[in-house]
DNA sequence: CTTCTAACA
DNA sequence: TGTTAGAA
């Protein structure tokens, strides 16, 4: 299924588009292109131009910030995701994760989030109860 | 008419 | 983040 990523690629949506799609205005769209995040191409006319994958990630982006995360904080959930995504190709198969495994993983994705949030927003999980 | 950049009563 | 001006 190469050609569907391909597609998906293909950066052919104007910023008023983005705009309906994702519920964003065109400021936090290009401040978050500022940011760091969700960089689209540009046409001849230097307009924006975004691909279906950019909208997905907009929208992931407009997640965390309702979750109460800030754009430095996605920055960094982003660079560790492009980490495991790079280390997720070496380790081809991977042992099932055990249920201690979750928790684990589970307690430190919740440290990250609490200490990246800006303060208006509260876990409703303490990271003990993990 | 749509989008871009830069700036702020 | 909103909004606005001036240009493209």
């Amino acid at each position: 299924m190469k050609e569907k990523e391909l597609r998906r690629s293909l950066s052919v949506l104007p910023i008023g588009t983005v705009m309906k799609l994702t519920d964003l205005s065109a400021r936090q769209i290009r401040y978050y292109e500022q940011q760091g995040l969700v960089i689209p191409e540009r046409n001849e006319g230097n307009r924006r131009m975004y691909s279906l994958n950019d909208i997905d990630q907009l929208l992931e982006i407009k997640d965390y910030l309702g979750e109460g995360i800030n754009m430095a904080g996605i920055r960094q959930l982003y660079e560790q995701q492009q980490q495991k995504e790079e280390s997720a190709k070496n380790k081809r198969q991977q042992q099932p994760l055990t249920d201690a495994d979750v928790r684990r993983i589970l307690r430190e994705e919740f440290k990250a989030v609490g200490g990246l949030s800006d303060g208006t927003t509260r876990l409703s999980v303490r990271n003990q109860e993990l």
